[in-house]
DNA sequence: TTCCCTCCCCTC
DNA sequence: AGGGGAGGGAAG
């Protein structure tokens, strides 16, 4: 009898493969257990095993697996089917999702390794031309891959001479596929237990009467012994906390007064203690939460469209407790990893140790550790706070997920695939796992909204600020006549610097929120015109004045900063547009006393980047806060009294469906950082367009105006929530042949889909990396069966692929692009 | 993704 | 003729 594995390769292929298995691993195979399996014609990749059957393959030979990985499934049942939906919706393999689920760490990677033996005799043995020659291999290198050996032996098929030299002694072979995932072991001290008696100490004392430097040592560790009586002593925190030398250390431990020992640390640890503090919910919020919670006895998903600043975090602390004490796990979703810092430090105050996180800057182990407390169900990882790739944890008992921000566009994922919309692939996890949603912003998506109005989502207001802090005042400034009248300092309007003034008088701080990083989009010829293009893409490079240099932000091209133009020779160039770099400073020389600080993706790289920033911003080391969209995203500063918006038009005329609600949702958002706590907050927007209706509903807090507005040119333009998108992009280094083969598509598309389809469309940036692209937009109305088009579209995809000269372009599909 | 094969162009 | 690079197909 025959026994096989089905597996899912890392790969983008569409395909599951199989592979034998002997009777024995066929029985100790568990379905989500990680399997090395050869494939190709040297490779080794981690597979997923996902089926255990007995049905030969007719076609083909099946091959041998290499070895199984793990004695216990690492992935469940729920994320196997979670995956198989996500490949299904989205258009993408289930290998892009395996990929993209699993931390890396988890992934082995594969290198036949060969070593020569070290008991290895050449005289006794006799040697064949090729054995000789990997022989010889050795004597200038200690170890050879298989690649190697082919190249050295200039052949394809080396298995047989390696055979025999394994068969003579001469090498051996490697652990080819080697775990990546390193536990932490930390070094700690204690003191010898022949000391630990008053008499002990006594001869302790004694004996390091003449060592003054060791005695220091000693006293130090009591001091920290003494400090936190239950705490192992880390070497490192001796060595920290006391100028000792790591000498002085190693001669006391060497003594045998000390003893050194090592523990396995998590690498994710939390300092402070909880404090089991009691939740004070106001009116308004119990309330909600009760809401909340009878809303879910009938419905899965619900939104909570609590306005900024009226304390939905509480509301979401009681609801987590609920379900934390019937023993589920909790997932929290943020849009943003800078917002976790925050929230973390807030949840555990209630939740103490049972709090932990995970997102993308978090390294491999790190990843692991959470990956294995989350499938042990650990206590320590009952609620995860994490950011969309949280998701593909392998949860088996998860009660609720909370998504905050709903309407963020960073929940989508645009590269690579799988293109999932957390929110969305959240609900179906949810389904699952039978767990309820809880979906929560100010702003919420026109989407989400919808779905509470047609009583598929259940809905719960929160109207009220907490603190019942009132809404921030919004004044508009008119900059085409504030420049016309010359009330214009650089890009501040007098208003805005008047008030400015009056905040930081008062000691209050202040946000300026610019849309742009970067000191200035592009440079201009003032004589020719002419603007320096990036030479491999078609955009316009962006200097960075602080490098000095041009950049491109799509190919990462980079070129000094002209000092004339390379069109006319004209010495006079001319920066257009500005961002935050800029807006830093005419701050600086406007206001040479403040102290002023920049928050953008510049300056907030690295892994504690943001929180440096708004740590210092918080401490009130600086009073101006100068930064992008980052703000926007639920931060809380109580001292924070003004906000200035210094464009607002940039956002409302991007070529984007999306355009005025996300306008909306972002000033509303950067606007409710103004006036936390008891004082009450002003915002002033700068804009040419004060009557643009998008800018009256910011004014007067209009969600359900824009909602309803924006509804209806949703209806009229087919767009979603009434219509489903998938975007098609097109690329190909061949300007004519994408063009030609682009336009085959589209009237392949709308023949045969029977739906609205859009395009071919040249983007805005037309070519990236010397690639030319373009889109085609396929709309489906809600009343049509969406696997049916799907299906459609992927069987004319593959006769687009049939076509020999279009076979090179390639395709990738965007679902529900956002 | 990786590898191998084929085809084509360029150089010797 | 031979090497090198690009493009296409297959992988169990």
């Amino acid at each position: 009898m025959a026994y096989f594995v089905e597996v899912v390769l890392p790969l983008p292929l569409p395909k599951t493969f199989t592979y034998k298995v002997s009777e024995t691993e066929f029985a100790f195979i568990q379905l989500g257990m990680r399997i090395a399996v050869p494939f190709g014609k040297s490779k080794i990749y981690t597979a997923l095993a996902i089926e255990l059957h007995q049905k030969p393959p007719s076609l083909y030979e099946a091959k041998e697996i290499h070895q199984i990985l793990d004695t216990q499934p690492i992935v469940n049942q729920i994320q196997i089917e979670h995956w198989q939906w996500i490949s299904k919706y989205y258009l993408c393999s289930i290998g892009d999702v395996y990929r993209g689920a699993i931390p890396s760490a988890l992934l082995l990677e594969s290198e036949t390794v060969l070593s020569q033996k070290a008991d290895f005799d050449i005289d006794n043995v006799a040697l064949s031309d090729d054995e000789y020659l990997v022989y010889e291999a050795f004597k200038t290198q200690p170890t050879l891959t298989l690649n190697e050996v082919m190249k050295i032996l200039n052949k394809k098929n080396v298995f047989p001479v390696i055979q025999k030299l394994l068969d003579k002694n001469v090498l051996k072979l490697q652990e080819e596929v080697t775990e990546n995932y390193k536990p932490k072991l930390v070094r700690y001290i204690r003191l010898s237990p022949e000391y630990l008696t008053n008499d002990g100490l006594a001869i302790l004392l004694e004996k390091l009467k003449n060592a003054e430097k060791q005695k220091q040592v000693l006293l130090h560790y009591f001091k920290l012994a003494a400090a936190d009586k239950s705490k192992p002593i880390s070497v490192k925190k001796v060595l920290d906390t006391a100028s000792i030398s790591q000498a002085v250390l190693k001669a006391i431990i060497d003594k045998g007064i000390f003893e050194e020992y090592t523990l396995q640390q998590d690498r994710i640890t939390f300092s402070g203690v909880a404090s089991k503090k009691e939740l004070q919910l106001s009116e308004a919020q119990t309330i909600a939460q009760n809401e909340i919670v009878k809303h879910f006895q009938s419905q899965n998903v619900c939104l909570l469209h609590g306005i900024t600043a009226s304390g939905k975090t509480e509301v979401y602390i009681q609801t987590i407790a609920t379900f934390i004490q019937k023993g589920s796990q909790v997932l929290f979703l943020v849009p943003e990893i800078a917002l976790t810092t925050q929230l973390v430090s807030r949840l555990r105050t209630f939740f103490g140790n049972k709090v932990a996180v995970f997102h993308s800057k978090y390294n491999n182990n790190e990843r692991v550790e959470v990956w294995m407390q989350v499938m042990q169900q650990s206590e320590k990882a009952q609620i995860v706070i994490g950011t969309r790739s949280a998701l593909f944890l392998p949860f088996l008992n998860l009660g609720l997920i909370i998504i905050d921000e709903e309407h963020e566009q960073t929940f989508k994922q645009v590269d690579p695939a799988p293109r999932y919309h957390a929110r969305d692939t959240a609900i179906v996890l949810a389904n699952l796992c039978k767990a309820k949603v809880l979906l929560g912003s100010a702003t919420p998506s026109i989407e989400t909204y919808y779905n509470t109005q047609i009583n598929k989502y259940a809905l719960v207001n929160l109207n009220k600020r907490f603190g019942n802090v009132t809404l921030p005042e919004i004044e508009l400034v008119n900059l085409k006549e504030a420049y016309f009248k010359k009330q214009m300092s650089g890009h501040f309007s007098d208003t805005l610097l008047e008030e400015i003034n009056r905040v930081l008088a008062n000691g209050e701080q202040v946000i300026l929120f610019q849309n742009r990083r970067g000191f200035a989009p592009v440079i201009e010829c003032m004589t020719c015109g002419h603007v320096p293009q990036c030479p491999q893409c078609d955009v316009s490079l962006t200097f960075h004045k602080f490098k000095n240099q041009l950049r491109c932000h799509y190919c990462g091209y980079a070129m000094a900063k002209p000092t004339n133009c390379h069109s006319c020779s004209s010495v006079e160039l001319l920066t257009k547009g500005f961002g935050t770099e800029q807006i830093q400073q005419e701050l600086i020389e406007l206001l040479p006393n403040a102290k002023i600080g920049r928050m953008d993706q510049d300056t907030t790289r690295g892994k504690f980047g943001f929180e440096k920033i708004i740590d210092s911003f918080k401490n009130r080391e600086l009073d101006i806060l100068v930064g992008t969209q980052m703000l926007a995203k639920g931060l809380d500063f109580d001292n924070v009294t003004l906000v200035g918006i210094m464009n607002a038009d940039n956002m409302l005329y991007h070529p984007d469906f999306r355009a005025f609600e996300r306008s909306f949702q972002m000033m509303t958002q950067v606007a409710g950082r103004a006036g936390r706590a008891e004082k009450k907050g002003k915002v002033i927007v700068q804009t040419y367009n004060p009557n643009h209706t998008t800018i009256q509903q910011v004014t007067h807090s209009d969600f359900l105006g824009m909602y309803e507005e924006q509804l209806y040119d949703r209806k009229i333009y087919k767009y979603p929530p009434y219509f489903r998108l998938i975007k098609l992009t097109l690329k190909h280094k061949d300007f004519e042949k994408l063009k030609e083969g682009s336009m085959w598509l589209y009237t392949m598309l709308l023949q045969n889909l029977n739906v609205p389809v859009l395009g071919p469309e040249e983007p805005p940036i037309s070519r990236i990396r010397n690639e030319y692209i373009r889109t085609i937009l396929i709309k489906i109305p809600q009343n049509q069966p969406l696997q049916g088009v799907k299906e459609a579209l992927l069987k004319m995809l593959n006769s687009f692929d049939t076509v020999s000269q279009f076979r090179s372009i390639k395709v990738t599909l965007n679902v529900d692009v956002y």
